[in-house]
DNA sequence: TACCTATATGCACATATAAGTATATAGGTA
DNA sequence: TACCTATATACTTATATGTGCATATAGGTA
């Protein structure tokens, strides 16, 4: 039952939440997170570490980035975000955020990072 | 989205998980729910309050007990409920929880309560 | 009225936890 | 080496929350 308490208390954290919901959506790096939720930087990397403690993302180094992906052989995990993305025309926010990715992303280009935006001007 | 966090910091609590899934099955009292739970009355009351409170449940006064019903209308809650309830052969303390309901019951009569204890010695 | 049962609630305490600031680590580059 | 970026972690503080005990409430009964 551990299983689902554990799932459960991580879901009920609002910056948790939105995280999951974000990579169920697409891989990202903590700089992306960060600017989406509009938190500090630890704030994010704590939350996933929490969700990393679970299993419940993973992640990889990509550059000099911390890519990190939903672990979609969670099956309870997986299947709550189903059925929050089934749900999701209820939930602004979490389409807002969705929708903050195109501001960071430009088919596989990154902006959220400083030597990118460095790049562009 | 306050729904859905609502609905799981309501189920991050081992005591409301139990409650949830008893209710689900069937209503009860808050005695029977001390009973199968095995904590104080008081910690039933406050979990059945909170429950409550976000309207997942509701409460009827059927002679001297107050018997509390899942709240069925709630979606997002019974959806998650029947995701458990799909993998309860997972959860052994669930399930043995269930199978307490029997040592209150028979048929419809209530025997987790003083009085009925009395009708029956 | 006095007492019993069922349930709810106030209070106090202990614990958990989220957030920010500051700092550490690690890789790259000048 | 010195510096920058990306990220993680330690520390502190403020707050939230679960629990039990004691008590309140409410209905029934002797």
């Amino acid at each position: 039952m551990d299983t689902f308490l554990q799932v459960f208390k991580i879901l009920s954290d609002e910056n948790r939440l939105r995280i999951s919901m974000l990579l169920y959506e697409r891989p990202l790096c903590v700089g992306e997170l960060r600017e989406i939720l509009g938190v500090s930087q630890p704030t994010v990397s704590k939350a996933l570490a929490k969700l990393k403690d679970l299993d419940l993302v993973y992640s990889d180094k990509i550059e000099q980035f911390n890519l990190y992906y939903i672990n979609k052989d969670k099956t309870y995990y997986r299947e709550i975000l189903d059925r929050i993305n089934h749900h999701i025309k209820d939930h602004p926010c979490l389409i807002r955020d969705r929708e903050k990715i195109a501001d960071f992303h430009d088919g596989s280009r990154r902006f959220c990072c400083k030597v990118k935006e460095k790049e562009l001007s």
